[in-house]
DNA sequence: ATAAACTTACTATCCAGTCAGTATTATTCT
DNA sequence: AGAATAATACTGACTGGATAGTAAGTTTAT
């Protein structure tokens, strides 16, 4: 098919990154434990062994993929709330749609996220502390905001930020999964503006309507 | 320990209780795939062959355990709605407190649906197909409510209904699983109430505040 | 000549499901 | 009532298939 390329440097930059692009879209597709490596070294167009060459075990491949999803998950979140009006809620809006959208744009890292934070729940390995980490950004991200909002007087303070952030999380895991779940048949763009009304409006029309 | 039960049927019923209370316990613990049936039947204190001489097979004991699901998630809903106030919006919070409530207190059950619904998807057999049917029927309660709020102008027309049902859904299965990502650490009812809150009206305080 | 980039065959382990056998309860026969 | 027979409720050892990881050998670039 394609000639593989003529410098060893070259080479291991291809199938590294033909490993990891196989893997993220298997480990998406089947979850962890029901992905073995033969089959993504197939996907890869390579043997078994070339993982184990590159990376040493299954799960330091796993982790070098969740290296990438922190990369664009969260460092890119961070830059856009930096990147925000000064108000909570500009920033809350920022957060919501840049969310969203990396949702639908590069929907298989944040869905491995969140797969694998399901999957190794409670297994008390470096895969579960290192999916927790990334949580653990997010939430310190969407609760400082809250937090701010609340000092402006823009959020209700009735209820604990804790609660509040993990509702609006929620929001967004839990609209990322059932699109994901109804084979992304729903319209993207729609329901990003679905989740952000509802976030931050809810789903009452605007009164005089 | 405990003394057996004297009669055969009063043995029969306590052991397949025990062995659907294991595994009820270790599918949303650890996963379906992960579950080995040896010990779903230490758990219940018998040996694997019970498991293969009361169900048959391990999926037919997942099997088993969605059809208690069905009865606790979706029947419980529909007769809650059923008896809500007339209006779309009545029946709305009876829906998200209902379901929210039922998540607190019956979480395993609800757990149950949402792991497997992700841990199948894509399998093409008879259990993603248990799961799938499930979610159809809280859809179409769902997007019933949802439909009827339209009509009555209480709800914005200007998204799709399967998009805001999806949305409402997210919510609460979201909600849900950041509420045992974390540990159960939140506060549940203070977490329902800020469920309900986003919902229905957002983050954002009442005008005026 | 040497090191990098693999492949292939092998090992060890885990686990769903089977099956032959055992102990206990229920039923039938005398 | 008591013995014989049958059915129920299991146990535990085994089989076969899948798969993570290893290691020795082969090809290709440097």
């Amino acid at each position: 098919m394609n000639a593989p390329p003529q410098t060893k440097k070259a080479q291991r930059a291809a199938s590294t990154s033909k490993l990891l692009a196989a893997a993220l879209n298997r480990f998406v597709g089947d979850g962890y434990r029901h992905t073995s490596v033969e089959a993504i070294a197939r996907s890869a167009g390579l043997s078994k062994g070339a993982v184990y060459f590159y990376f040493g075990s299954k799960s330091a491949l796993l982790l070098r993929l969740l290296d990438r999803v922190e990369a664009v998950v969260v460092d890119e979140m961070e830059a856009r709330i930096a990147g925000a009006g000064p108000s909570a809620a500009d920033m809350l809006v920022a957060f919501v749609h840049g969310q969203a959208m990396l949702g639908v744009e590069r929907w298989e890292h944040v869905l491995l996220l969140i797969l694998m934070s399901l999957e190794f729940r409670g297994a008390g390995d470096e895969i579960e502390a290192r999916v927790t980490a990334i949580y653990a950004r997010l939430y310190g991200a969407v609760e400082a905001i809250i937090e701010e909002g609340k000092a402006a007087g823009l959020f209700s303070a009735d209820l604990g930020t804790r609660e509040q952030a993990s509702v609006v999380m929620a929001g967004h895991d839990g609209t990322f999964l059932e699109w994901y779940r109804r084979g992304r048949s729903l319209d993207g763009e729609e329901l990003v503006r679905a989740l952000r009304t509802a976030t931050l409006g809810g789903l009452q029309a605007a009164p005089g309507a």
